[in-house]
DNA sequence: CATTAGATTTCGGCA
DNA sequence: TGCCGAAGTCTAATG
């Protein structure tokens, strides 16, 4: 891995600096007092001050400001640049069609330019979504209750896909809407609609929302229609996977 | 503004520089070789590899592989920090309340660690969204068509609060749905729902999509149920906010 | 290439 | 503080 660092470079410099970091499709990171201005999908205008910057060798691109998670403004991978020297002013431009946008940094003055060339394999172990619910409940419907039989996954209907589609011990149709986080009234009336769409169904049709909480609107929705909360958490376990040992934490 | 680098530092020096820049509520930014564990909302390891973190004032917390926008791992704002040498080992933890959640980093190399004390009080301007086309509309009515008048903004419904109400030239009720981008089936199935509150309402209900562009599936969606489609595009103007002065760009 | 649904979504606004 | 809705959302999966 190749790593470079300079110090308050002036615009010649980071001009040199910059075009070498992306010969090498570089992991380039600046810290510069500067002006941004974006235009595509919005328009936007950011004032001159310290800020850092992130170009990866994807084409991603990052400006952050002191505060916040998020950047204030960026550009997706994928994004080409180019960078501009005109009379000491510097301009680092990049841009991406699809949707037609462009991000544009005026750079006053760089305290820090760093890059760096090397690869970063490791790919991220994460559990807790929807998905791992659902899972859990197809390999082990007893937990939604006892006798529940789980006969479609992603049911299709005309207003989306149920996550969970199955019968109880009564052979009563039971539609299931997961929800990995607390759920809200949105995933009330999205329950709503999927047992709307059972309207003609002859026996009855159970509506259960199953999340880890609900807020009290969302409550209150579901008992008004008559469907049922099931709290249950996402399960959080990691799978083995062979590349982390006891010994790694 | 307060600003220092040190490059390859050993985890010694590595330790009191950083907790130097945490009691300053300094940026902090490290590129350093480490594994992360992330445990709370979801749960996460990440093995051995170069990555870039920003550690701010605000207590923002962002770990960036290689590739993508979006940090591998993180923590919002109001993250706490801890920093922990150990045996030449050194653990970098950011923790939360509400959620509970703890995102910890083993530093094994750090190539480069520097932080910065400066404010960025420039604010974004951004505009081209929802709001801006809102003011857009009731500032000139006629530009949805003429004879248009609003009666309400944001009015509420069992099913969510609708953008515009207003009546057009012949008093009959006009539900507006506005997209600040192309809008799909989403918004449509959205302005239905709007409309089947009104069911029960005398005269006739207009529904109309207002967005700059529509997708194919939605107009059809929108015929087939009597409603219209209005292309607008958002306001791009910047508005006069005195901080920039024609020549910043 | 477009569309869709989920996200450790984040963020702002409002009660 | 909690909830709701929008976002230049992003991202991976799917047709």
């Amino acid at each position: 891995m190749k790593f470079l660092v300079k110090e308050n470079p002036d615009n010649d410099q980071l001009f040199n600096f910059i075009n070498e970091a992306f010969s090498k499709r570089a992991f380039l990171l600046l810290f510069a007092c500067c002006k941004v201005k974006y235009e595509g999908r919005a328009v936007s205008r950011l004032g001159l001050g310290d800020r850092t910057m992130i170009i990866k060798g994807d084409g991603s691109f990052l400006i952050h400001q002191d505060r916040n998670l998020e950047p204030v403004n960026w550009q997706p991978p994928g994004t080409k640049f180019t960078v501009e020297l005109d009379d000491h002013r510097l301009y680092l431009r990049g841009s991406r069609r699809n949707p037609k946008e462009v991000l544009e940094v005026e750079i006053c003055q760089a305290y820090l330019a760093s890059y760096h060339t090397g690869r970063d394999i490791q790919m991220l172990e994460l559990v807790g979504y929807e998905e791992d619910m659902r899972d859990m409940i197809m390999a082990d419907p007893g937990i939604i209750e006892e006798g529940f039989r789980p006969t479609a996954r992603e049911y299709s209907t005309n207003t989306g896909f149920i996550d969970i589609l199955g019968k109880d011990k009564n052979d009563n149709l039971m539609v299931l809407e997961l929800k990995s986080r607390r759920a809200g009234v949105n995933a009330v009336k999205q329950l709503k609609r999927y047992l709307d769409s059972f309207v003609d169904h002859k026996k009855l049709v159970r509506g259960i929302l199953v999340a880890p909480s609900v807020t009290e609107d969302a409550l209150e929705l579901l008992e008004e229609n008559g469907m049922e909360f099931l709290a249950l958490e996402p399960p959080m376990d990691l799978k083995d996977s062979g590349v982390l040992t006891l010994e790694d934490f």
